[in-house]
RNA sequence: UGGGGUGUCGCCAAGUGGCUAAGGCAACGGGUUUUGAUCCCGUCAUUCGGAGGUUCGAGUCCUCCCACCCCAGCCA
């Protein structure tokens, strides 16, 4: 706990509540509707609440709120739970669900009544928006709102049977129609859906609403500290209502931080699901989603992610992060983890003219440059090799500070090989550049050339004979604007047409046909790589770009 | 024009009336380097949305003003 970070409002909260003993132990909870995959925006939650719950030694639940069945469906449980476990966190005990709840929460429902705190309106959903009144006039009472508790009891438990139409009648909460706070003016507790409920089948005809459950869910779970987004924060009036006015075994607190959001991108669930549903990508998981089975998919890390939602303050401000400070934390964990390799994208063929045909030297290059844990790997180094396309020039006034690679008449350092020199080149018909023929410089493996020989730079390489044909898979933003949709337009009409570039015919080095499925990679001067889990054959490797390195030199525009 | 919030460097932020306004990202210099990566060093707010006021002393307190976000689902 003390890492010397400054604490957030919340750690503080939690901190006093426990040294003046208000709460004995910690009890948070992540709360998802099953409507949807998780985004990076849900990590920030996640790792708000299990964080916390680790920090103070207690304890943090894995809530479904299921009170919609219209929109809530089992493969949503099911992947959300795989994403929170992905990321590394353990739930306490079994999975809850609101739906658990139901029984409970319609015997409060009937004590309202009984107290006189609750009526069964009959106003159609237009009068009853006509009699909320607006934002700067007050409501007027329903013509229900004094209705004989008997008769609501009655009315209640026809909804509950099914003998009442949906749309038809709902349960509010008989608080006060002249709020200035809107939540306030009788809130509906219970609204008709006859249809069934992932988890309770048919058994209810009327469900609970988000207000009507949250809290009561939170205290039946002994959740302490209730953390929510900022949009609820209008909502804790009536959370508390309902904590005060019902025979509830708890005093959950409400407290509010602001959501994560992230530029170039969308963290809606709406949104997602029209990317998905209108097929702009291939499914929740595709890599260029900012959903946790995205980022997977992708190859970021779980620590990746951990470690940028601990960079990120937990305040109630409500700001935009730079998705280069989420790229800062996907190349930190990256670089120190991912094994290297050389994968040419652009193949070019060199041909060394004093290698001798059909002779392989097995060079050994380390699989990390600053850790040997990481062990070695094989290169075999033959007469043709490939090199990347961009990696060549013909242009020999090109000064060495500006291209630090392979030109005609000049040296350059094959990585973790020789020093070779580009002594002539091959055109086809139309004057492309179809072949390099160039000359090692005698052992200079592991060694600096001989005097008077400078090599501009070092590139990667691969055997032309003994590699591994792959494809691979460049990513762009999703999106070409900072806020998509923003000012009123259409979040679609930024959708980066490019954001997807397959290469194939890409060349990588003979380690990479056993790739583990879960490793991660470094190809040399390109970026981070991963295998794709859905494209990816055995023989033939699909791999994903994570992020490219950091390149300054491409930065200056020269 | 009602209610609830928020405004500190390009971005995220610490700061809880008293040493020279933390830190991260980005950017920009320089060094190391068989990855134009990593790493290392350095630069980067006389000023805290604005204006007044209280105080020996204010980003921190008071007053007024301005800007932005959320709320009128039988969504969460």
């Amino acid at each position: 706990m003390d890492d010397g970070k400054p604490q957030n409002f919340i750690q503080q909260i939690i901190r006093q509540d426990l040294e003046e003993g208000v709460v004995s132990r910690v009890v948070t909870r992540f709360p998802p509707e099953p409507n949807g995959y998780l985004h990076i925006g849900h990590a920030k939650s996640i790792c708000l609440n299990f964080g916390l719950a680790e920090q103070f030694d207690g304890v943090c639940n894995l809530r479904f709120d299921d009170t919609n069945p219209e929109r809530e469906e089992d493969e949503y449980v099911r992947a959300i739970q795989q994403d929170v476990r992905w990321l590394g966190y353990q739930w306490h005990g079994e999975v809850r669900f609101a739906s658990d709840y139901f029984d409970q929460f319609y015997a409060w429902a009937v004590l309202l009544i009984e107290q006189g705190k609750a009526y069964v309106c009959e106003l159609s959903a237009e009068q009853t928006r006509e009699y909320r009144g607006t934002l700067t006039e007050p409501g007027r009472n329903s013509p229900y709102r004094d209705r004989p508790v008997e008769e609501s009891l009655v009315l209640l438990e026809k909804m509950r049977d099914g003998e009442i139409e949906e749309g038809k009648m709902v349960l509010r909460a008989k608080i006060d129609m002249a709020s200035p706070n809107i939540n306030l003016r009788d809130p509906v507790l219970y609204r008709i859906k006859r249809r069934p409920h992932h988890r309770t089948g048919d058994k209810w005809n009327i469900y609970p609403s988000y207000d009507f459950s949250h809290g009561q869910e939170d205290a039946i779970e002994g959740v302490t500290h209730s953390i929510c987004t900022l949009e609820f924060e209008d909502h804790r009036p009536l959370y508390e209502w309902f904590i005060e006015n019902l025979p509830v075994p708890g005093k959950p607190r409400q407290y509010e931080f602001g959501r994560l959001n992230l530029n170039y991108t969308v963290t809606s669930k709406r949104k997602l699901k029209q990317l998905v549903d209108e097929r702009h990508v291939d499914g929740w998981d595709d890599p260029r989603m900012p959903t946790i089975s995205g980022l997977r998919r992708r190859g970021v890390t779980p620590a990746a992610i951990r470690n940028f939602c601990d960079s990120l303050a937990v305040a109630k401000t409500d700001g935009t992060v730079d998705m280069a400070q989420f790229e800062h934390f996907i190349r930190d964990d990256l670089n120190a983890n991912a094994h290297r390799a050389m994968c040419v994208l652009d193949p070019l063929k060199v041909v060394l003219s004093n290698v001798a045909e059909g002779e392989t030297e097995m060079l050994t290059a380390p699989a990390h440059p600053n850790r040997d844990d990481l062990g070695t790997r094989q290169l075999p180094f033959t007469r043709e090799i490939y090199i990347d396309r961009a990696d060549f020039s013909d242009d020999t006034a090109l000064s060495r500070k500006k291209f630090k690679r392979l030109v005609l008449g000049d040296y350059v350092r094959l990585r973790a090989a020789y020093v070779i020199r580009a002594d002539d080149l091959v055109r086809d018909g139309e004057g492309n550049i179809v072949e390099i023929q160039a000359s090692i410089v005698p052992g200079t493996v592991g060694e600096d050339p001989p005097e008077g020989i400078k090599p501009r730079g070092v590139i990667h390489w691969v055997s032309a004979t003994e590699n591994v044909e792959c494809e691979v898979r460049l990513y762009d933003r999703l999106f070409l604007e900072p806020s998509p949709g923003a000012g009123g337009r259409n979040f679609l009409d930024s959708v980066n047409p490019d954001s997807l570039v397959i290469k194939t015919g890409c060349k990588g080095e003979i380690g990479l046909a056993e790739t583990e499925r879960d490793r991660h990679y470094q190809f040399e001067r390109e970026g981070y790589f991963y295998p794709d889990s859905r494209y990816s054959d055995a023989g033939r490797p699909v791999f994903n770009q994570t992020i490219g390195l950091k390149d300054n030199w491409a930065k200056g525009g020269n």
